[in-house]
DNA sequence: ATATGCACCTGTGTGC
DNA sequence: TGCACACAGGTGCATA
């Protein structure tokens, strides 16, 4: 890390830990604050004392009084922290859509509601239309809502705004209540694997059976990315 | 307005 | 066993 960031941060007092969208803010009490992005391989671990450093750990934290130490590491290394002023913080953060877990139903699937040409994939990534869903879980709610990743806005009932909206908070919510997904190498600041992985219907099963249909699971590239889901359930 | 391709990196798995 | 290549949870930019 630079050493700007070190003396921009070194000595402060963290006031609160928070996530906007997926991106992470660490409060100081003087009213800056760091906001970070994992992107793909980041993680924060708390480590002992004693810890030695890895080959991919960018910034260890040493609280003064602090048990353990904090790391923060990252394989492929398109993760990022910074130190930001107040102005610059709302700046980080205004860009988002709204958090699908503190916003209605109504409100989210409205926001599917136009006439738009791309698809639902597309929209369901893209953070500044609702926040914090990422490719994994774009994949999992079609699915679950019975809705191609293809289709297009402007194709999509009320209904299936809807559909895919609620299967979307609550894919977010039981992944959250089981630590997340792993599906290479991600693992909480405690290194605890996610659980949700066993749950995943059609991400990562490229032509394995359907588990509703048996229908093996088609794989194509949509928006740039690896994309899941089943030519019979999913219409 | 949207889609596509590429770039940023390293690691892993697969096929030859 | 080694090598080449495709691909990976994300996003931003340049070009079509």
């Amino acid at each position: 890390m630079g050493k700007k960031f070190i003396e921009s941060i070194l000595g402060k007092r963290i006031e609160e830990v928070s996530r906007r969208a997926k991106i992470l803010v660490f409060q100081f009490d003087d009213g800056t604050a760091i906001v970070g992005h994992l992107k793909m391989t980041g993680k924060f671990l708390f480590v002992p004392k004693n810890y030695v450093r890895q080959k991919h750990d960018r910034i260890l934290f040493v609280f003064s009084g602090g048990a353990e130490h904090l790391v923060w590491s990252d394989i492929r290394t398109f993760g990022y922290l910074k130190c930001v002023s107040v102005e610059g913080l709302d700046e980080a953060l205004c860009k988002y859509g709204p958090e699908p877990l503190e916003t209605s139903v109504e409100l989210l699937a409205d926001r599917l509601c136009t006439p738009s040409s791309r698809t639902i994939k597309a929209a369901l990534l893209n953070q500044e239309c609702i926040a914090g869903v990422g490719n994994i879980y774009a994949d999992e709610a079609c699915h679950r809502a019975g809705i191609r990743p293809t289709r297009r806005l402007s194709s999509l009932t009320a209904k299936n705004r809807t559909e895919v909206i609620k299967e979307v908070k609550k894919i977010l919510q039981k992944s959250i209540d089981l630590n997340g997904t792993t599906s290479n190498d991600y693992v909480d600041t405690n290194g605890t694997q996610g659980g949700f992985s066993v749950l995943l219907k059609v991400y990562g099963r490229a032509n394995l059976p359907c588990l509703k249909c048996k229908t093996p699971i088609k794989k194509i590239v949509l928006v740039g990315r690896g994309t899941h889901y089943c030519p019979t359930c999913q219409r």
